[in-house]
DNA sequence: GTAGAACCTGACATCAATGTCAGGGTCAAG
DNA sequence: CTTGACCCTGACATTGATGTCAGGTTCTAC
């Protein structure tokens, strides 16, 4: 497929896809005229790679730990890195997790205030 | 107390702190000579923007939810707002851990190759 | 009073993925 | 052959909190 569809069917821009190319995260063929063709697995490693960034992981790293996703071995080093990464997000996730709990006690009161206001029931 | 003995208590760096107050999230006395003086309870409340600031919300935002973390009265509209606002960090806590999952799966089949290679028990 | 630490303002730099524009090929349908 | 949609490269802009530097003032301790 030609770069619109694979934007299509991933939701990410044309131009992160060319990016995430120029960035050796994917590779695509060239037709003779060079516009790239990818083929339909392209999908799913966009996919991975939107996740991934999104989690906030640099490129060059998920550029690291792609062997390790697709061929499932891994050097001491690496595994490292996997695990660095994970506690990482994990961190960011009880960060994130403390913020929402701020923001749920700061709409529960309201709306106790409000219910005072106007009572429900 | 003086900005430095405010960014040591908090962890936020000096430049942060004027930054914060750049953007109407706090305020300070001035000494006759111009440097910043603060209360007591500016640590607390610089925790709070770090804490907000950290779950991706802007400075305008968190500006905005102010009064109403304060207060505890809201209007319809800031109520949506906080609620709006609560949705997306859950959104990114479900991204976050859906990349952990992700993770976690790749070092899991790591670690049995490992033991394939070199059984542990 | 003097040295050094701490403070002030203002300005410019940074990071990284993405947006956007310019200028120019390519391709399918009429 | 022409039109319009799609593609190419390359370059510059954006975002927003923070880092950093310059040039200058203030405070503290000796």
């Amino acid at each position: 497929m030609r770069i619109g569809e694979l934007s299509e069917r991933t939701g990410a821009s044309v131009r992160s896809l060319r990016y995430y190319e120029q960035q050796g995260l994917m590779t695509s063929e060239r037709t003779p005229s060079g516009q790239r063709t990818f083929h339909a697995d392209a999908v799913e490693r966009v996919r991975l790679i939107q996740l991934l960034l999104a989690a906030g992981l640099s490129s060059p790293r998920i550029l690291e730990m792609m062997p390790c996703i697709h061929s499932g071995t891994t050097t001491r080093a690496q595994r490292r890195m996997l695990e660095g990464e994970r506690l990482r997000i994990e961190e960011r996730i009880a960060e994130l997790e403390s913020a929402r709990e701020r923001l749920s006690r700061v709409i529960r009161i309201a709306r106790e205030r409000d219910e005072e206001r106007a009572p429900a029931a």
